[in-house]
Parts: structure tokens; sequence; C-alpha cells
DNA sequence: CCTACCGATCGGTAGG
DNA sequence: CCTACCGATCGGTAGG
């Protein structure tokens, strides 16, 4: 996975993992039974990380407005800690395939949706609480709070500055009072 | 440009180009002398097929308001036509770059801050003209428009939907509402 | 611009 | 899990 970050899913090389594993080769690739197969391994371990580190920290919270701006904090932890030293591994590795078909591709839109899912549903559960007034689709407001926790990933990788994470904090924040029944919730 | 936005700048090997042009691989390194320089002039012409698409036609419109939004709709437009294969060329190939500190990654940081430099320069025009009310830096509102721009080139892509591009339109079109003093000057 | 070549590395296989 | 090997491809060079 910190390999991936950085080099890519095809840059993540059998013979370079049995190096700093210190196996043979064929060790490695005994274990996966072929290049694609490693990639879509990694794949599944980096949602075990994600879950762990973005998903269950917001599901702690209580449902409602205040689980959607954890949910949003996490992420934006999980970006700028880094968990992974390439940054989000999923923003890295959905960038290299997103216009190559295939399995990996495949695997990688199907996290993706599930994480949008999950995202919408946490807006849902605010709005039937009375806590989102307005008619924003929660697909949309959705789209509009992940946009700006993905942009702050590249933007503090590419300058190395990570005082771009407190941007989209701002953003996110002032999006959501702006739905906001009460917003002096999110102060 | 067209490789590299789908297999990335890594991927852009110098003997696939070669048998892609039907020169010899050797006759194909002496016109850039180094991998690194090849990538380096793909982004060089990158960057002049960007100000075409982008940056002339928005120049194209009075500055103001109107000029910031015409920049965002030339920004979508070239996402969503595509004019690359695999969708906007510095999206996929910063985030292959932007954990791998070298000449790549400089050029594409340089290029990235040349624009965000640009769109922030076309909202202080607007806000000199008193067409933007309200607090909020440059920089901020700059970054929230052109994150909602990314997030539509990567979602398009993974997952074949162009209907993201006018998610984006809309979420662009509401934020500068917000902030205009005559709303309806964008409806 | 070319042919011919270099060492390194790639994913994958044979056989144990 | 291993050694030893395969053909293909990589960036780059020699020499013209």
């Amino acid at each position: 996975m910190d390999i991936a970050s950085v080099e890519g899913l095809d840059g993540l090389s059998i013979g370079g993992l049995a190096s700093e594993l210190k196996l043979s080769k064929s060790g490695v690739f005994a274990h996966f039974g072929s290049k694609e197969e490693l990639q879509l391994a990694t794949i599944r371990a980096a949602r075990d990380v994600f879950m762990a580190r973005v998903v269950s920290p917001a599901r702690a919270a209580p449902p409602g407005l205040g689980r959607v701006w954890a949910l949003c904090e996490a992420w934006l932890a999980y970006g700028a800690e880094p968990v992974f030293p390439g940054g989000c591994f999923f923003f890295a590795t959905s960038a290299e395939f997103d216009a190559r078909p295939g399995r990996v591709r495949d695997a990688l839109a199907e996290a993706n949706k599930d994480w949008v899912l999950f995202g919408q549903s946490t807006i849902d559960e605010a709005r039937h609480l009375g806590e989102i007034s307005g008619e924003i689709p929660s697909a949309q407001l959705w789209f509009e709070l992940y946009a700006l926790a993905r942009a702050a990933n590249t933007d503090a990788l590419l300058h190395g500055d990570k005082t771009v994470f407190e941007r989209a904090r701002t953003g996110i924040r002032n999006r959501l009072q702006a739905v906001a029944t009460d917003p002096s919730a999110l102060a």
C-alpha cells in the first residue's frame, strides 16, 4: 500500500517487493498468482485501512450533521497524517487506472462507489433528523464536500504545503453551515 | 500527451513512442536526450494545449464574474470533451508524480501554481469591479471552485459517467451566486 | 535519422 | 518457500 500510494499500482513490482521482504521473487509471486492479483489484494487491504481510519471513527459519532462533519474530519486527518506516504491510496491509484479498463479499475470504482454511498447516507440521516434544510440532493452535497477534501490531498503533496487541509476544512464547514438548520452546531 | 494522460508519464516509453511514429527507438531518443526530457517536453506541450483550450477562451470574456464563470465552464468543457483520452493531462500526471520529488514534479507544480494564480486573478478582478461581495479570500474561493471541477474529472473517468460534470457546474454556479452582488448575472 | 548492442528489470514458468 | 531460467521491454550508448 505504501509503495503503491507513491509509485502507483503498476510501480508495485513483484521483484521489488521480494527484495524489500527479503524473499525470492517467485516466492512472492506464488502468494498472489499474478501481478493483477497482487494489485487487487493491495486494494482490498487499503479498503480495510480506510474503514478503520475514516469510516469507523465517523460511525462512532451519533447520526446527524455531527456525523457528516466527523466523516469529513476523519478523511482530512487521514489525508494529512499521512496514513500512506503518497497521500490517499485511492486518490493515487484511481487517477492511475481511471482510464484503463479492467479488474483493477473495477475494484477501485466499486470502492469509490461504496464510499460515496456511505457519505450520502450520513447526509440522509442528518436530513431525516431535521438538521439539514433546503432542497439540495444528498448526492450533490456529498460530491461538493468530498471534492474539497480530495483537492487538498493533491495540492498538499504537489506543493508540500499541508495548510491546504485547513482550506478544505473551511470550505466544508461553510458549505455545511449553509444547509444546517442550526449553523452554530458546527462552530 | 494522449498516452501520458492514460498510462502516465512513466508509461510513456521511448520505444513505444518510436513504434507508433514508425521511427527507430534511438531516433526518438536523440530528439529528447533522456526520458526525463521527454516527460518535461510533454508537460510543456500540454501547457500550450491547456492555454489554448481553457485560459484563452476565458480571457476572451470581459473581466468580472462572467470571466470567472467562463473560466470554470472552459475547464469543464476541456475535461468533458475530452481533449485527452485520459481526462485532464495535469490531473493524471500530477497524481502520478505528486509524491515523487524531481524535475517532473517541479514542472507540474509550477504549471499548477500558474493556473491557480490565474484563477485567483479573475476573482480579484471581479471583486474590484464590485461583482463579488463578502470577505472570502480569493485563494479560498478559487480552491473551492477548482476542487469541484477536478472531482468531476476523476469521477467521470472512473465510473464512465459524464453527468458528474453537470454536478460540478451546479456546485460552481451555486458557490458563485452565494458571493455575487448580482446573483441573477449567472442564472 | 539508422542498426546493433548494453545491463537491468519486468511478469511469469519449470521443477523441486 | 527456493534456484534457475524464459522472452519482452526498459532507458541508454556506440558508431555511423
